[in-house]
DNA sequence: TTGAATTAAACAAATGTTTAATAAAAAATT
DNA sequence: AATTTTTTATTAAACATTTGTTTAATTCAA
């Protein structure tokens, strides 16, 4: 994971991600990040042997630092389950808001990307503190039986599907892109309610 | 909405929805839906005029079937709020299941092919029965008083999120397809459960 | 002076589209 | 009914761009 990178390898890579974030791996021309990153064409190849190579850099750290900042949270020792899930809640809410096309992206390109990439979840967020917690709470008898996967589940879908249909949701709404901001804002004290309504007996 | 498309025709849609689909927009060529579809690759402009004309009709029809299967249920008459989320619930997951890729492509031609596509929306879900079923509740105070937005975004996100991050939640749980569609059957149930808690006061 | 960084130009392959010729089907004429 | 004419459908080839990558020359820095 560690690798530094020289002023004009960041650039590319800048400009790369903002691209590819955008518009996807395909649509993404190896001359718009030339042009987009002011650096010549052939630097590119130079540095990065191939715009594929490029491509599976910048996905996996950017899906990398996807799950650290959410594993960062399910970790913490001290919290409650309900206080993680309110600074999950939050915490991710904030992030997309700063980078609205990453959902989209990662989710997207991850069904070409397998393994390779999706070895870094290994064990990160259903051996977290906070899964152990809501396991404690299904044995302890005060949360339903039901399957870990379906709470975490749960939690990313109502954090992060809205924004990946927010086309759907600004036109049925007629929204602004503030107001739909607004919407999410709000969720992040309700879906924490929400999920714990959903678990308790 | 209507037109009669004659036999070739309706084989050059039926492979390129099917390579859009699997691939998206960028990454289906024209000759890979010439040999997908068996038809000459001069066909698909004498038919369609172009790629993008091409692509733009599959989009139009596959998003209407897409909402249309929703709202036919969100509009019945004589079902009760609960009954509507369990035939919702049932039949998306059964939809999305016979086709997978469905919901990442819709999100994801989405953001590009934005006003002309989404006029289909237009009131069809916040104007249904089941939104007003819902509202009715929170007026006579049985629900909590929560914007309907949020009801029907979280119905969506819980059915369709968990078919977008399917890579994710199989490398989590090290399931295989079958494993994760009993999951998916799972939910059927859960979901409107889920719900029914969620807007209780 | 040597090696790394940068550049403009070129290359080959891929891609969306068009052309011009032919085949097949439909319509009109005898 | 048979033949001609016209329209439509299909094809192989070509065209012009675009795209990812490489080359060979030049600039820059150690």
């Amino acid at each position: 994971m560690k690798k530094k990178y020289s002023e004009t390898e960041i650039k590319i890579k800048t400009a790369a991600k903002s691209l590819f974030l955008e518009k996807g791996y395909s649509a993404t021309t190896t001359r718009d990040i030339s042009k987009e990153s002011d650096i010549n064409l052939a630097l590119l190849n130079y540095y990065f042997t191939s715009k594929k190579k490029l491509f599976e850099i910048i996905m996996l750290e950017t899906f990398y630092d996807f799950i650290s900042k959410m594993v960062e949270v399910y970790n913490d020792e001290k919290s409650s389950l309900e206080e993680k899930l309110k600074l999950t809640s939050s915490k991710y809410i904030d992030m997309i808001i700063a980078e609205p096309h990453l959902p989209t992206f990662v989710v997207n390109e991850l069904k070409n990307n397998p393994s390779s990439i999706l070895k870094i979840l290994k064990g990160q967020i259903m051996e977290s503190k906070l899964v152990d917690q809501y396991n404690d709470g299904v044995k302890k008898g005060i949360y339903k039986k039901i399957d870990s996967i379906h709470f975490v589940t749960n939690i990313l879908s109502l954090i992060v599907f809205p924004f990946i249909s927010s086309p759907i949701i600004v036109k049925m709404k007629k929204f602004n892109r503030k107001e739909f901001n607004e919407m999410m804002y709000e969720r992040k004290k309700l879906i924490p309610e929400w999920i714990l309504k959903m678990i308790k007996k």
